[in-house]
DNA sequence: CATGAATGAGCATTCATTCAT
DNA sequence: TATGAATGAATGCTCATTCAT
């Protein structure tokens, strides 16, 4: 049958269950049986579960995500334009992996024990760095998390609305860059 | 040894686990060697495990989250006054209750599940419709959205700030007001 | 049905076997299946697969051989009477445990795998080391070898020779005397 | 890179693993990552996993007893003298498979599975009826079997000693020699 | 109020083996 | 000669749950 592309198949299969019914509740089983495999086919091509997930992270958000770091890094010292730069790029970064941010704002509890929880957790992290001021008043702080959280959520959220994805996240991009500003001025 | 309360601890220590490690990582075993009991002794006094963390939800956030919204609908229409105040209401009622806010952020596939998962929704989402005005733009929806989610991550983040608790969950109040009056005046 | 020696019983069922199949052929179903109970009832019991061969190991051997060992220490200087005696309380211990003795020497290769292994080895080093002189001659260190070793296999071989297990018993310590005394006359 | 020889490297690397962990701890797979190849190549040499260990058998001691066996029955009736040639010749031919020999001896809970175990069993059977007295006492036939085992055993033990694994055979063919003599006096 | 003993269903993982290429 | 891709059957183990005592 289909040749070459499995270990995509069962990459998207994954991300869909994860992001729908949570990374725990997925079993490979229930993977394999929706592709219309057996589960040792997906341990032919991924050594564990944890390694399924893992990939999906690498493929999906680790890589994009580096890149909008190491732009910000060769943009120093980071002004409000280069700030508000950044939450663009990473807002069009994470638009083309939607069910991955679903799946990662979800199910925070999960992935704190996966080693790539670590990893994606220092991604932002380092974000949050380079978009607040390195002594900001607590409530710039605050507003720059909750920045990052906005950008993240409106991509999922805001379903009653009936707005396309794209306005959301225009819309969600605003709202960042404006809390950013904020903090920004409140220096 | 101590007599009656056990329902208490139970609650205690369940609560505790499934914030630290989430709902579906969480056994009844641990729960129960972590209090010294039988597993069994839970199902004295929980018919299952939703049931437990059914109850948990009932007794922290579900009950004080009703009594927000009782308020703000006696109060119509709903003036920014209002608005604010139900933000400052809901932001008091919720910080008694850190642990079980951070577990339902972090858990929300695994709550998707369960029942009361629904029943929590429909309050975040009652207190949604009485913040934001109906015909409320795009980006001011965010900004509403935005705000509520800013006071329940403010609770579990920002740890490194090494702020009180009290000092986080003012800033993110004063935040959550602020979007709510810029949604206000984009009327 | 039966009570309170469900326990007992598994540790039989799970000795036949492991002696009859081997420890790692021999699985926790064919285990419950013949004891006509669920794989879950054998964890009720045992923690592990592990679990259960070792406490096998504790009740059979390791006690029984610790107890000569002991006595062996409180009779020293070893004069070779004191090797022969140790000799015959050691095979009147290991007696009682045909078909544990029968496990341990054909799944050595598996027994290396697990921490209750080193432990049995240590004991037969020990016993080693009290019967053979510490500078004695390589001849003679095989000797002394060699006597146990015939007092362990002398208790599952010679099958075809239909001697009584007391019989066969009998002519090993004899034979184990035998090549001990040799070796300490070597001295 | 190598050509032809991959038959003889699958059989170095299968008889080393074997020995280490044991027949059933070892997986195919891990035979042919430590050879570098496919798990379908060693399909390729050997049909089953249970061909590869029957080749090693074969090619190592099933050969080399049949001689000693020929050998010895040529040279009937069986004097003592014979008896002690028999267990030199024996002796030489399984110092060349030390590994195999360990293998053997530390899996035979394994091999009993296997149908080249029971060709190996006839085959140190056959050795014990040359070497023992058809009619012996029960503690003669104990000498005997104890005398085989003893070169066995000595070939992987004795460790600590610090001996030359010739030293240890010569040693052990000396005691074997002197068990076998003794069954003989015996009649 | 609580335990001891057990179950049934499920899970992630591994294994020997096959076969078209 | 070999590999890439897959399978079917099994394994050790855990879980939520039950129930007689």
């Amino acid at each position: 049958m289909s040749r070459g592309n499995t270990r995509q198949r069962i990459q998207d299969v994954a991300l869909e269950l994860f992001a729908e019914r949570g990374y725990e509740k997925t079993s490979l089983r229930e993977i394999a049986e929706q592709l219309g495999v057996t589960k040792a086919a997906l341990y032919y091509h991924f050594k564990t579960k944890e390694d399924l997930v893992t990939s999906l992270f690498e493929d999906l958000v680790l890589g994009p995500a580096d890149e909008v770091i190491d732009w910000a890094r060769q943009h120093r010292p980071t002004t409000l334009e280069t700030k508000l730069e950044i939450l663009s790029r990473y807002s069009a970064c994470i638009s083309h992996a939607t069910p991955m941010v679903r799946f990662m704002h979800e199910n925070q509890a999960a992935l704190r024990e996966l080693s790539i929880g670590d990893e994606m957790k220092r991604r932002i992290f380092t974000l949050l760095e380079l978009i607040k001021d390195e002594d900001a008043a607590l409530v710039d702080q605050v507003r720059c998390t909750s920045a990052l959280f906005t950008m993240h959520s409106a991509l999922f959220t805001l379903d009653s609305s009936g707005a396309a994805p794209e306005e959301k996240r225009k819309a969600a991009l605003e709202v960042a860059q404006e809390l950013v500003s904020a903090a920004h001025h409140g220096e």
